[in-house]
DNA sequence: AACATGCCCAACCGCTATAAT
DNA sequence: TATTATAGCGGTTGGGCATGT
């Protein structure tokens, strides 16, 4: 009895009270990295222990604010350090399909956490989405007044260089006709944008359904991109477009004879309780 | 050296969903 | 069934640090 007593209940306060203090004081890494007591605290976080150790202890962090902590930083499984071209390849392909859902992308790169890739999101991505003119929430090319600013300067500049009579007539000819194409070619796109997400963004019409399963935001935004011929001559960057539906096969098992097949939306392949409904 | 500025990221906040009582 | 506690999530904040002036 006092056996049990001591293995369920004051070993896992003890690992837990050594390991909160230790961090707390700076202990290295290494130690809660290889440290084998912090499994306790798995199994004891999920048993609201916590606000009892709070006050046993005297730290002062609520439950909550514990929980974070290690599910955020001393979690023993995080992988720190820079994040890779891969791991930033897979953010945005994820991003694409499923948007803001930190969790959901953060299920897919190991040993992440949704806290650190939202910040790194929101301080590298997104900033990188943007001055590639791209908006980082449908990762389609921008079409609002900021986006071409660049451009417009450069014709505003234009103009004031060819009203100082500095440029040789044919130069000036040539360069005219390319700004007028360029601003009948901005014009067009902003035309366009303002058509098709004025006040409220996505827009409303209505798409393809496959399945009964609505298509990702994402994807709905491209069908109707498509559908009204927007940014067909310049696609954007693969990684930044949802992948299409994906065809799915069910398979006899005796003589791997295909039964029938699905498309089905990348973003529901990752959906667990989906899959296994379609299962 | 002192201050200003910008960046990074752990932590906090507020909300919803779920479990426990 | 209603209430309370906890977990999970996404948006936001603020302190520490590096760099620039």
């Amino acid at each position: 009895m006092w056996q049990q007593m001591v293995t369920v209940v004051f070993v896992p306060l003890l690992a837990y009270l050594v390991l909160v203090r230790m961090h707390d004081r700076g202990c290295d890494e290494t130690f809660l990295r290889s440290s084998h007591i912090s499994k306790y605290y798995m199994k004891i976080s999920k048993e609201a222990c916590v606000p009892a150790i709070v006050s046993a202890i005297g730290l002062n962090r609520c439950g909550k604010s514990c929980r974070l902590r290690w599910t955020n930083y001393l979690r023993p499984d995080i992988k720190r350090g820079k994040f890779s071209l891969e791991e930033e390849e897979t953010i945005l392909s994820l991003h694409a399909i499923l948007g803001n859902k930190w969790s959901a992308i953060a299920s897919h790169l190991p040993g992440r956490t949704d806290n650190e890739i939202k910040n790194f999101w929101n301080t590298h991505l997104k900033k990188k989405l943007i001055q590639m003119g791209f908006d980082p929430m449908t990762h389609r090319p921008r079409t609002d007044f900021f986006s071409t600013l660049p451009q417009l300067i450069a014709l505003a500049n234009l103009r004031e260089l060819i009203l100082d009579g500095r440029l040789q007539a044919e130069a000036v000819q040539t360069m005219a006709n390319g700004a007028a194409a360029a601003a009948a070619d901005l014009e067009a796109m902003n035309m366009l944008g303002s058509q098709m997400m004025p006040s409220s963004f996505p827009p409303t019409m209505p798409c393809a359904v496959l399945d009964n399963h609505p298509p990702p935001a994402n994807q709905e935004n491209r069908e109707c991109y498509s559908m009204a011929g927007f940014g067909q001559e310049e696609p954007p960057h693969p990684l930044l477009l949802p992948p299409p539906p994906t065809e799915v096969s069910v398979v006899n098992h005796g003589d791997d004879r295909i039964i029938s097949s699905y498309n089905i939306w990348p973003e529901l392949l990752l959906d667990n309780q989906f899959m296994a409904e379609f299962a």
